[in-house]
DNA sequence: TCCTTTAATGAGCAGACAGTCCATTACTGA
DNA sequence: TCAGTAATGGACTGTCTGCTCATTAAAGGA
């Protein structure tokens, strides 16, 4: 009875309940949408879907386990890849292109009638991401933790308001120029973004 | 008919009405509240309350304009004042300060069961603060209103993260301080801000 | 192929909550 | 005093959640 091996009928269940909750979600947002709604697309019995998840919510986040997969796959080819530079926010560059590349599933989550669970799950994972890496660039600062969790919430709050601007505005900047941008202000300063060319 | 002349019984209301939801935030939270429980707590009928408000949002947010123009109020005080420095970001001091004056308000809607809403309009109050004072301060980007509104969202975004991190954390910081950090962070950046004593 | 195990099913049920309605009461202000 | 208007309570509909259970169907090992 190794890990991977689960009945069938589970995993068919399981596919069809996730299947038909991104499905609804693209059409109509993530918080108008009811349990019925799922039960009714995925053709699923009321009692089935709870004996597989808890709530929505639930059944929302056990995605989730492969969204980080996929980021902590993304990040360590492109540090092992070619240009590998080693910058200061580097991670939040993949994290551009993955919101990019899985826009479709980003935007609707990062609208109004979005899913505030998952844009705090994204928030927590990049708060971690920031906060090693101020650490490891600014090791004197390690000290006084209180003022370095300013700066990490600040940048996170930062990545966070671009980052849905961008998805809910049809911004016509690519992942590099949101990560450019992002930079520039985060290390140099509002002056110094607005006054260079 | 004036517009401050309206019926005793109606202040009345509303006011017990306003006092029994901001009471319940602060024991509570506001998501978990329900229009019974202020009912009950306000000791008012249930066909009374939707005679003056859609919803539970709209009795929150009924109290919102006052909030406006006191910050309306504080601000222009803080221009005319003595020390008065027309820095790129003063108008944000007077939001933390409101924000600590009124802590006991807003650290509830700020946590976790906190009101989306509420947020939000923060939120877009800042936005607009910001986004005149950089039109102000930078005219020469002004064309380039894209980049400008980046500018704008980074700012606010980091702005609201500190903010929240502020209220959630019982971080022992003075309004003066979080604004501090939080001009040095805009203006010079993270590098300069973590390497300079 | 058989047989035991386990999942899916669907219908139904209690409980919570939102929002509406209405006939009755009571207060207000002219 | 009195006409107008707000408050009241209680009932009612409708929506949704989370749970139960007896029944059916599929799965996969022997």
């Amino acid at each position: 009875m190794g890990i991977a091996r689960t009945d069938r009928r589970v995993r068919r269940t399981r596919e069809l309940l996730r299947r038909a909750l991104l499905s609804l979600v693209q059409e109509q947002g993530y918080e108008r949408i009811t349990v019925q709604d799922i039960l009714d697309r995925a053709d699923v019995g009321r009692s089935t879907f709870y004996a597989h998840y808890r709530d929505k919510d639930d059944l929302l986040l056990s995605g989730f386990e492969d969204v980080r997969a996929a980021l902590a796959t993304e990040r360590e080819e492109a540090e092992h890849s070619a240009g590998a530079k080693r910058e200061l926010l580097q991670p939040l560059l993949i994290v551009f292109r993955h919101v990019e590349a899985h826009r479709h599933f980003w935007e609707p989550l990062a609208r109004k009638g979005g899913a505030e669970v998952v844009v705090r799950i994204l928030r927590d994972y990049v708060a971690d991401l920031v906060r090693e890496h101020l650490r490891a660039q600014f090791p004197a600062v390690a000290k006084n933790q209180v003022q370095l969790e300013a700066a990490v919430q600040f940048v996170v709050g930062a990545f966070i308001g671009q980052g849905i601007w961008w998805l809910d505005n049809e911004i016509p900047y690519s992942a590099e120029e949101m990560y450019s941008i992002f930079r520039r202000l985060t290390t140099r300063g509002v002056r110094s973004f607005l006054t260079t060319t």
